[in-house]
DNA sequence: GGAATTACTTGATCTAGATCAATCTTCTTT
DNA sequence: AAAGAAGATTGATCTAGATCAAGTAATTCC
């Protein structure tokens, strides 16, 4: 499982069955590229050429506001997709960066590529409406915490929810997941060992 | 276009072709239902069956905390796709609750008549992709304002993304989507009354 | 068409979580 | 191994929005 090609194929071969061809073909439309801790890829303002998929590592998509605050988007570990999907799909510029937490490596591929890939091998718009079914339904969940849940209820949730993350992440991040300051979940945390 | 099967095909021909057998097929899959207003189209507890289309009027997905405060999680109006996701997808019990707000039409398709139909036209996996990528976007921005944005922001980010919605639906309800209470949105509106 | 729900408004008060500030700890990088 | 940067903690204070309460306006429905 050294070889990130295999890694890939691998999840990929959880949704759908690929002939020897296309696994031919989808691996010639993969770009693979490393990224250094704290490197971008993506800043705000480019625009998201890629869907990036995770081979190893962790990366971060965040928006900035007015005062400078960063935003956390989602994360991105082993197995993710991720991009700035509204760039990538009307080439406006993104409002999003992407940036890496970890030492990560990623296969990237192009939109026209993707185009391709949709259609040679139809079977990818299956699996990407499974995916995207998925993060759908996480992402209704993450809204109604965000608007009915304390931020201790929260912080809970994404604990039991992402119990691997919760340890790999400094906590900052997943304040800034939360909608938090870092000050207030040193609190919850603090409350928490209490008991 | 009084015919509701017209309007439910003229919104899939956006998407994707269909072959006059496709729509035979598609058309015998799909149940037309009416709901009066109040009406549940799914409860709590019960298991989402059926991925709905709305034809006409306008429904709410909505979960119930434990004061029993109601906490909405989309509106589905003409053209809109609505189900308990996670219930459908598992066959657990839905932890929303799906109701009209006003008289309104559907068209339900059962789980394993989906199925069916993704297999005998893949063209809807294409289709759901697509409109699974768009909900994912706007679910993006929805969290984003939910945890960076003030009320007034969230409520002004609303106003000019749903015109047309803001006119059709009572303010509580508006309030109870943004995670406000109907008291700070009855104020926020005060004060944009003033400038 | 009038009673009864349901929705909206306005005021007074309270509170969860933000902000500001200072210190301490843990990683990075050389 | 030491210096610097980034992350975490703790305390004091502030504030946006919630809650509670009471009244007014719209709808709904017999």
């Amino acid at each position: 499982m050294s070889d990130p090609h295999e890694f890939i194929l691998q999840h990929i071969s959880r949704h759908i069955v690929l002939s020897e061809q296309d696994i031919q073909f989808f691996k010639s439309v993969l770009r693979h590229r490393k990224l250094r801790k704290r490197q971008y890829l993506l800043q705000a303002g480019d625009v998201s050429l890629y869907e990036n998929f995770v081979v190893k590592g962790c990366l971060r998509a965040y928006t900035v506001d007015n005062d400078g605050t960063e935003h956390i988007v989602m994360f991105a570990v082993e197995g993710w997709w991720v991009s700035d999907l509204y760039s990538f799909l009307t080439g406006t510029p993104a409002t999003q960066n992407i940036d890496a937490l970890e030492d990560t490596e990623v296969f990237s591929i192009e939109k026209k590529d993707l185009e391709k890939l949709y259609q040679q091998v139809p079977e990818f718009n299956r699996m990407f409406r499974i995916l995207l079914q998925n993060a759908f339904v996480a992402q209704q969940q993450r809204i109604i915490g965000s608007i009915s849940q304390t931020a201790e209820e929260q912080y809970h949730s994404f604990i039991t929810k992402y119990p691997t993350l919760e340890q790999r992440l400094p906590q900052n991040q997943v304040a800034s997941y939360l909608g938090l300051t870092p000050e207030t979940l040193s609190r919850i945390r603090k409350q928490q060992a209490k008991k």
